[in-house]
DNA sequence: CCGTGTGAAATTATTCACAGCC
DNA sequence: GGCTGTGAATAATTTCACACGG
């Protein structure tokens, strides 16, 4: 279920500043959902909760992180050494939940050698060899869209079974292998969507009714 | 409608390599979904498709493009010149798509007068003046998570409209202010879900039956 | 009482399937 | 003949509402 690590973040965060225990109430608030999604989410995973009095949090922080596989660390190879490669080596949020970035690759030699966030970066030939040898499921994808299907192939060959793409592409990868895309600009167009209606609301507000546009689904 | 900043970008991607029209099946392989979806969501624009033929890749790209609002530039501020702030800064994809950074903001004096990607990096103070006399609408949040409730307060009050979050963090913003997340670290652990699947399943395999675990609901 | 866990209802999203048009 | 546009069917998700346990 992809909102339990919005859960574990506010859970983690929340045991942090003391609290022992919350109710699904509190923790909707704090991830920004619904009380009874909460609940539903949180009894796949068994009843951890306790009537009339909600949920403890260190355990349904270990409870989650184990369904999530967080128990373990992985390893993941991090493909292109760019200005976004470089700002995800050094975003700290990975290594501190568990994801160790064995390397970082890239197919400029010149980029070779360099070291980023204390990793080393490699040429994409040794690719291979590195997914081998760390043992690595888990590959960042942030190298320019039109080479993004090409590495892909390449590491999915190597043993890749996981990717995390950063490269504003639409990439393709065989059954049984797991994909997920982040697209930065995509956020930006769809809020410049909502600007918009926005902007034709205001319009229309001159004299004539104004619609209520907010809240609008995704 | 979310999908459409991923249609835009599949119509120009074959704009440039030169075709003229694609048909909902064509569409839809090269952004990934299934062509009623296409369909649907085209339809709801308006009919710009021609039957027996498919839509002119040109026009599509026209009609899509107005109904994000991407015909005009949205000035926006990236708030934290950190090494996130200075990838995004440096993002190519968000110029090209009409986007234009008016300013860096950061709370550290260290980094005022800084210049990165060609934009200037003002005191958190100057918020509000440039918020006012640049115009905009949509700030960029990448700042620490614990910084980013107050930084996104402040934003708000100065006119912001909406927020794209890239801090670790949830935030509340009044009603009528659009916000969308991207956390990256959350991306990565819905990977390690699904690789623990597959490390539970392969365990299952010895002597059990496979169970076929792939193209799980995320 | 309070808050969980969960069937049932409502809503939303996706896919099918085909009439209509080029 | 091929492909769009779209009602109808289906599936998935979300929310309601309340029985049950601490």
């Amino acid at each position: 279920m992809a909102r339990l690590p919005l859960y574990l973040r506010a859970l983690i965060d929340r045991a942090e500043a003391g609290v022992e225990s919350m109710s699904s109430g509190e923790l909707a608030a704090a991830a920004g959902v619904n009380s009874a999604k909460i609940r539903k989410d949180l009894s796949y995973l068994g009843s951890y909760g306790t009537r009339g009095v909600g949920y403890d949090v260190e355990y349904l922080i270990a409870q989650i992180s184990r369904e999530l596989g967080l128990t373990q660390d992985w390893s993941t190879v991090l493909v292109g050494a760019g200005n976004l490669g470089q700002a995800l080596a050094n975003y700290g949020g990975f290594a501190d939940r568990g994801f160790r970035i064995a390397a970082i690759l890239d197919a400029d030699p010149a980029k070779v050698g360099m070291t980023v966030a204390g990793v080393e970066v490699f040429h994409q030939d040794q690719a291979e060899r590195i997914i081998r040898e760390e043992d690595v499921a888990i590959a960042i994808l942030a190298v320019p869209g039109d080479a993004a299907q090409e590495v892909a192939d390449r590491l999915v060959e190597a043993g890749v079974t996981s990717i995390l793409n950063f490269a504003p592409a639409v990439i393709q990868v065989p059954e049984g292998v797991s994909l997920r895309k982040v697209d930065l600009s995509i956020e930006l167009q769809i809020l410049a969507y909502y600007e918009q209606r926005r902007l034709v609301s205001d319009d229309l507000a001159n004299g004539a009714v104004r619609r209520h546009l907010d809240g609008l689904p995704d």
